[in-house]
DNA sequence: GAATGTCCTAATGTCGACATTACGCCACAG
DNA sequence: CTGTGGCGTAATGTCGACATTAGGACATTC
């Protein structure tokens, strides 16, 4: 696999970062399901830490949309509405606009490589699970080939509710997903590599409005008021 | 003034966002310059407060991106290279694109009435900082009228950014600026009032090149890479 | 003389205890 | 029976003290 030009910054991190992945994970787990406390005197025994960390790492998960904590109430798992499946699905489409511009304009071979190597992961995923991780991952790819940091640090800060949305999105329509999905990443990873920026916005819109149908379909019926932002750019 | 139809949610807040608007109004007013560090004992002396909430107010700066802090090493005042000014400028402009979108698509007469109050505002302004609170205020209200909380966040992750990049740009050239920009924003009120989509689209993204050329002009020769995403979507 | 190892200092990271707040229960008046 | 008021409890908000770490100055060695 690839050579590591240079050695990693070997930087140090918090307890903080470290509790902040463990309850980030127990909700991806179902630990904590969607709407439920999380009380920083419950969190910090069972991870054996202090309330401070606890309270820090809360405070990151905030950043990630991940928990909503309010005055003297404490954080709460978030739950996703079909109105925030809608934001979501509307800014995460203007965030890959500009990725995805970016990496046809200017990405190199590595940076391509990677994303190929984020599809190939999908072979390999075992359960839906899994594959999730890795359709993630995919995306974190081409947000990294685009060499943004600002734009990166915006997916990151949803990164996790569409993490949530997919989990949640398994659990309604199992079937169809596992098959499909790495088929349509590959399509994705081949228009990147083409560098045709029109045909490639096109399939990530596609890619996006799939996605989110199957679970808005259920609550009520189509015609959302936020279409995605494909097509909208140019006719002036 | 507009007649609030909804009483105010009268939510408290703690020390920690007090604390933060003080030390982010300190980094705007130049107390704290680009490159300095904030100490967290220095600031919970200076404003009476134990070092917890000093935290937890350099962890809001930090998650609005205005300091940056490391392992045991603090946090300091974000310095803005001229590629951090091309990252902002062309994040902006994907937020800004999809905000006049909805704006445009349902925008209620109150929101629109309130952006235009807005522009108003800019003629009273008396110095350039109070007008760069102004042209901020402007753009909060036009997210305010997308009606979108996650595009509202991501708009808030950068926008104190943008502060400091707007403080900077009028120590360098003030000329110019007080005249025209009240004009400017009068055109892009209007172009949202009209309904017109790509008119108000180009004039914002006219808007922004208009701002980011101001400072990079100075520092490297045209031609940067990263171009505003106006009208690259196309020519791959 | 340059490189290396060791100590010191000043900052952040962490902890436990106390103060403050919000929510629910229950009594009670109307 | 309904609405209001007070009280108790359990959580978060805040604080000060201790532990840990990074960076620099100094002495040491080859």
């Amino acid at each position: 696999m690839g050579e590591q030009t240079t050695v990693a910054p070997a930087r140090r991190r918090g307890l903080a970062d470290e509790v902040a992945d463990r309850v980030r994970e127990a909700i991806f787990g179902g630990v904590y399901a969607p709407g439920a406390q999380l009380r920083e005197v419950e969190l910090s025994q069972a991870l054996d830490v202090s309330r401070g960390p606890v309270r820090e790492a809360l405070l990151l998960l905030e950043r990630e949309g991940l928990v909503r904590s309010q005055w003297h109430r404490g954080a709460t798992v978030i739950t996703l509405s079909p109105q925030d499946i809608a934001e979501l699905d509307s800014l995460r489409g203007a965030l890959e606009h500009l990725a995805v511009q970016r990496v046809v304009a200017h990405a190199s071979e590595e940076d391509l490589a990677k994303i190929d190597k984020a599809v190939d992961g999908m072979g390999r995923a075992a359960d839906a699970h899994a594959m999730v991780r890795c359709d993630l991952a995919f995306h974190d790819a081409v947000y990294d080939a685009a060499h943004h940091r600002r734009l990166s640090e915006a997916w990151q800060a949803i990164r996790s509710q569409i993490h949530l949305f997919l989990l949640t999105r398994i659990g309604r329509s199992s079937d169809g997903y596992l098959e499909h999905v790495a088929d349509e990443h590959r399509l994705l990873a081949d228009a990147l590599r083409a560098g045709d920026a029109d045909a490639a916005l096109e399939l990530f819109a596609a890619h996006r409005h799939h996605a989110a149908q199957v679970l808005t379909a259920h609550d009520f019926p189509p015609g959302q008021d936020d279409q995605s932002v494909l097509g909208s750019t140019a006719k002036r």
